[in-house]
DNA sequence: ATAGAAAGTTAAAAATTAATAAAATTATTC
DNA sequence: GAATAATTTTATTAATTTTTAACTTTCTAT
């Protein structure tokens, strides 16, 4: 699979020093916009989409803490970082204020940098992800709501006990395609023995019972191998 | 307008340094639970609902780190300190892929630890306010005033006790939807157990007794899930 | 063709979770 | 501090879900 860049917006009236941190983070794969003071910055905040943005606090005009602000209008979300060259706890104070994600003195260490842009991006990405999980299914003419545990087929409504639900949930992950067994039984029932393959089978005609009212839809079993989720047509 | 005390879950080993600082952190106005080692801590924090957790890194048998990633697995949001005597870089690395929200190397100055606390939350309830914002729902033709602690239908208007009200507010944040029990006991009875989920139940009961008034609002139970507003037509 | 393994079917036992009423306890209010 | 309200606990029953078991059928490799 391939990963996208992270975008990353730096606002640092140093150009030399602004330069320097862009290289480095682009070395470091991550697609970075450089903006060289607090106007600038805001504008091109505004016209992309960043994951990150690392602004200096100290900077004519506008500083790092106004732009801050101005950017937590925009997006309530943006994790934000502060490079300054003082350690003011009152500065500090003011950035966490604003809501800061973190806070680096210069001169810092860049591998530092590094390893906190990466825990902070991953963790608002491992946020969002937990959003989009897949929790609804099309099953032929059937819908499957995997997280209210039910099936429907036009108006007629079918409860699902947990273990319905989840199997059917993998069933449908893996629809057209093999759902091995062993998948299921680990992920499921926690464990592969003959029990809990036996529990399973039950399982299964539970479920091939209830997707009867739909003749497209049909559960195949694979000898030795697993089942098979089938929508004809 | 009143304002609740923030819980804080303090996770240390040294006995006398815990009590310290949780008496420290109690005179401040949190109020806080602590926990011996990284076992209790975890148990503590799966049964309640807590606003920060402060971890020492260095425990026997589980150390902070380790309770941190199960912490994140139950809670993506939760704000985490960690406390360290050592400042090895190596372990600031670690805390910030765990998620760190902060790093103290002990002996720290309390000052600080007291104005990071108080940033990191406010930042944090910032985000959460969505939920905590809303007073007023249209229940079916029901109206629920969570502040005023009633609900009205036509001329008919029905006091609702404490735990009543915010009961059936959570249901109707989530109206439609699965609440989990979980939450309900975290949030209102700040203790997942066998006593409060049957208090809960007694509850329920109580709400569904009030809405039986409009045959189109219900509360359905989800199985070994939660419970569900749900709202026909 | 057939034995043995895997899968299918069904029913009932076992385990877990929820509903409800009533009693006991705890908090609050006047 | 008695009265009232709110909440928790207990006990019992009901409902749901999962497992187990006994038996049948199907599949596949010799």
């Amino acid at each position: 699979m391939e990963e996208i860049k992270k975008r990353i917006l730096l606002v640092e009236d140093d150009p030399n020093f602004g330069t320097v941190l862009k290289e480095y983070l682009t070395i470091n794969d991550y697609e970075v916009v450089l903006a060289k003071n607090g106007m600038e910055g805001f504008e091109k905040f505004k016209k992309s989409d960043f994951h990150l943005c690392i602004l200096d606090v100290m900077m004519p005009y506008k500083d790092g803490f106004t732009l801050a602000q101005e950017i937590r209008e925009k997006d309530k979300e943006v994790p934000l970082i502060f490079l300054t060259a003082k350690s003011l706890k009152e500065d500090v104070l003011k950035g966490y204020k604003v809501g800061a994600d973190d806070y680096l003195n210069k001169p810092f260490d860049s591998e530092v940098l590094l390893l906190k842009i990466q825990a902070i991006i991953q963790r608002k990405t491992v946020e969002s992800i937990a959003d989009s999980v897949q929790f609804e299914f099309e099953i032929g003419s059937f819908k499957l709501n995997s997280k209210l545990r039910f099936l429907t087929k036009g108006d007629t409504q079918i409860k699902l006990s947990p273990k319905e639900n989840e199997l059917l949930r993998l069933l449908a992950l893996h629809v057209n395609d093999l759902m091995p067994r062993e998948i299921a039984l680990t992920k499921i029932w926690r464990d592969d023995n003959y029990f809990t393959s036996r529990s399973m089978d039950v399982y299964i005609a539970k479920l091939r019972k209830y997707l009867k009212l739909d003749p497209k839809v049909e559960i195949l079993n694979i000898h030795g191998e697993g089942f098979r989720l089938l929508i004809n047509d």
